[in-house]
DNA sequence: AAAAAAC
């Protein structure tokens, strides 16, 4: 590669000079100018570290598998090259390997040898793909679309068997992924049948990823008339919303990240106030939001018709496109850190964002990155333009969901890349050519071993939760890949909290950034009121029930996997309709839980810190730390899962004994002003919070079951033209159904939200 | 130390 810096220790950035030289002419890399990789300090010092050698990537030509003519004689089952010829495939080399391969140390997986992807992207080679017409990538139709549409089914992998990658018992190395006994094949040999995405059906997932394909040219009646309700831009025209009701996990995103009252000029009537929780009288959220939330929202609704009147996002210098976008869901005043970063992000800056949760970070970088790319360029097939990362699925589902409308309205394509669904929609998406991606590190990293996606052409990178993402354990996967993003190109980081260890990542990838923080940082918000609670060890399962056992949505924080499913069932026990979500679960489980809980059918979520960030539910009135937060940034992020959107909220945090000292510090810390105290089952503070004494029946497993899985008991009546209401016309009837588990009856005086 | 993140 060209003059590698001296890899000094000291990382040398980029001047300002340099990198908006660079930034410049984002689309310069494509004829081979000096891309930012070969001049970036950066990238240059840590490749030649990492790949222990001068980095020779070796010449083509000696890489038959990558050349055009040779696939086509090879026949169209192996499209993934000439095995032999790519080490980086070589099942040899694979198992003999046998540490423990973390997958920490780059240099220790040989298998994702960078010299090996390097070859195909690094933009050394790039500068010379034009000798080699291989290496075009409007050439590589392969990723299998050839080969796919051979073969009658969907597959895209070739011949499976030729895949060593993904033969298990290959790898001798111990699996991170240790609970996931219940996948069941990922021995091919097992794998006669159809498909292994056959018994996935419970995951909404398919419809996801189809919803997106939807949004560009691929929008056929037909598959609308399948998935109506998915497609969000379908629902003005060809759907009364009536069924709403049915798809409450889905759809939310944008504008409950925004703001929850939609005035709704047109015919777009949409029910905005969410009567899907329990159709209980106070539904006091959205009424009350609305004052709070969009006090400008009325008189700009205006500006929907006339877009030169007064609107905030026009004064930023966004497009009128996203900018009208934005007006008719009403959203035309934007939150405080939108308006201190969109001007810096728009300008090709590093931003550096702090907001807490619910503060608009989704469309602080979204709307200035997807008005950068639709100033120019097209997406390549498998090279995506902008990657947003982000720590978990669930809410790299949420960014999608609420970029959605606004990636479509530009003319852009967008694509949600993470585990737990299926390959097949996402490598099409990527070998399409997609712009904005929305990921989760793993299935990234995955997709790029695959060599379905290459991050040669990134222009901007964004960390979502960056504070999270620059934790041990996260930190190595975000390096990796931030590593295959071009020095140079645009880097935005957002975060409730900026301290933890993210300076390691801002130093590294962040040139000149400018720092936003619309906050300081803690939890002073007016509308929180937290309670610090020293309990006994004995009456810690009493008063988790009764601070549970209110009206409203409740979430419990565990601090472990085993704890939150131990908790959901001792809640159950004492009558209160609780379900676990942690990490353990599948994602057709994980999908269920939180579906059941964002529409109300189940009204206290138990999770592990996988719910602790950036996870949006209305409505949460409560929550609830069983297990005290590691630390006060995680308190923060905690806590954040409540008093939402201007609305009021209450945190309780329960502490043992031995455990006083620490949380009291954490509070400190956390911004708590009120300290501990100490309780005992049915004291007023626990009143105070909404909670009483649970009194229901138990809940049992099956009752669980049927509430979350509703097709199944509702499927009876409403099988056939019920499909339209689907399964879930009243999430009401759950709640007081005959002999239902749910029978968590509130009767009880208190119904509206604990307020201080 | 746990959780999360690929299959």
């Amino acid at each position: 590669m060209s003059t590698p810096k001296q890899s000094g220790p000291k990382k040398q950035r980029w001047s300002r000079a340099q990198k908006l030289e660079a930034q410049r002419a984002p689309v310069r890399r494509a004829d081979g100018a000096p891309s930012r990789s070969a001049e970036g300090p950066r990238s240059a010092d840590r490749r030649q570290g990492s790949a222990g050698g001068p980095r020779s990537y070796g010449s083509r030509d000696q890489r038959p598998s990558y050349n055009r003519d040779d696939r086509a004689d090879r026949g169209e089952r192996r499209s993934y090259g000439n095995r032999e010829d790519r080490p980086s495939y070589n099942r040899d080399n694979r198992s003999d390997r046998n540490e423990p391969r973390s997958y920490g140390n780059r240099d220790d997986r040989p298998s994702y040898n960078r010299a090996d992807r390097g070859e195909r992207r690094t933009p050394s080679n790039r500068a010379e793909r034009g000798d080699r017409p291989s290496y075009n990538r409007d050439d590589r139709p392969t990723y299998n679309r050839s080969d796919r549409s051979d073969r009658s089914e969907p597959r895209s992998y070739g011949n499976r068997d030729d895949r060593p990658t993904y033969n298990r018992s290959d790898r001798s190395e111990p699996r991170p992924y240790g609970n996931r006994d219940d996948r069941p094949t990922y021995n091919r040999s097992d794998r006669s049948e159809p498909r292994s995405y056959g018994n996935r059906d419970d995951r909404p997932r398919y419809n996801r990823a189809d919803r997106d394909e939807r949004g560009g040219e691929r929008r056929t009646p037909s598959n609308r008339s399948d998935r109506p309700s998915y497609n969000r831009d379908d629902r003005g025209e060809r759907r009364s919303y009536g069924n709403r009701e049915d798809r409450p996990s889905y759809g939310r995103g944008p504008r409950d990240e925004h703001r929850s009252s939609r005035p709704r000029s047109d015919e777009r009537t949409y029910p905005r106030t969410d009567h899907r929780f329990e159709p209980k009288a106070d539904s006091p959220v959205t009424q009350q939001i609305a004052p709070v939330d969009t006090a400008p929202a009325a008189p700009e609704k205006a500006a929907v018709h006339t877009p030169d009147g007064p609107n905030g996002f026009e004064a930023l210098g966004l497009p009128e496109t996203l900018v009208r976008r934005l007006a008719r869901d009403g959203i035309t005043t934007p939150f405080p850190i939108q308006e201190a970063t969109i001007p810096d992000a728009l300008a090709g800056r590093d931003v550096l964002g702090r907001g807490r949760t619910g503060s608009g970070k989704t469309l602080a970088f979204g709307l200035p990155a997807l008005t950068r790319l639709a100033q120019g360029g097209k997406a390549r097939p498998g090279c995506p333009r902008a990657i947003v990362l982000v720590p978990t699925r669930e809410l790299a589902m949420q960014v999608a969901d609420a970029l959605q409308p606004l990636v479509h309205a530009i003319g852009l394509h967008h694509k949600l890349v993470a585990g737990g669904m299926p390959y097949e929609p996402q490598l099409q998406a990527l070998a399409r050519g997609v712009d904005l991606l929305i990921a989760t590190p793993g299935r990234l990293m995955d997709l790029i071993d695959r060599g379905a996606a290459d991050l040669s052409r990134v222009e901007i990178a964004v960390l979502d939760e960056a504070d999270h993402m620059a934790e041990m354990g996260f930190l190595e996967d975000i390096t990796k890949i931030l590593d295959d993003v071009p020095a140079g190109g645009q880097r935005l980081l957002f975060s409730a909290t900026l301290d933890s260890g993210i300076d390691t990542v801002v130093d590294r990838y962040l040139i000149d950034p400018v720092t936003h923080s619309t906050d300081d940082g803690t939890v002073s918000v007016t509308n929180m009121a937290h309670h610090a609670l020293l309990i006994e060890p004995r009456d810690k399962k009493v008063v988790t029930a009764e601070v549970a056992n209110r009206e409203g949505r409740t979430v419990v924080f565990s601090r472990t996997k085993l704890g939150a499913d131990r908790i959901a069932s001792e809640l159950r026990e004492q009558g209160v309709l609780a379900a676990a979500l942690h990490g353990g679960l599948n994602q057709g489980q994980r999908n269920k839980v939180l579906s059941a809980f964002k529409d109300g059918r189940i009204p206290v979520l138990v999770a592990t810190d996988v719910a602790a960030r950036g996870i949006h539910v209305d409505d949460v009135g409560v929550v609830l730390q069983v297990d005290p937060p590691a630390d006060h940034k995680d308190y923060l992020h905690r806590a954040g899962r409540t008093a939402r959107a201007g609305e009021a909220g209450t945190v309780v945090t329960l502490a043992l004994p031995h455990q006083r000292k620490a949380v009291t510090r954490l509070l400190e810390q956390a911004g708590v002003e009120s300290g501990l105290q100490r309780a005992r089952p049915g004291d007023e503070v626990i009143r105070a919070t909404g909670g009483r004494t649970p009194q229901e029946r138990s809940i049992s497993d099956q009752d669980l079951h049927r509430i979350l899985t509703p097709k199944r008991e509702a499927g009876r009546g409403g099988g056939r033209g019920g499909s339209s209401r689907g399964g879930s016309g009243r999430p009401g009837n759950y709640r007081g159904g005959p002999g239902g588990g749910s029978g968590r009856r509130t009767d009880g005086p208190y119904r509206g939200r604990p307020r201080g």
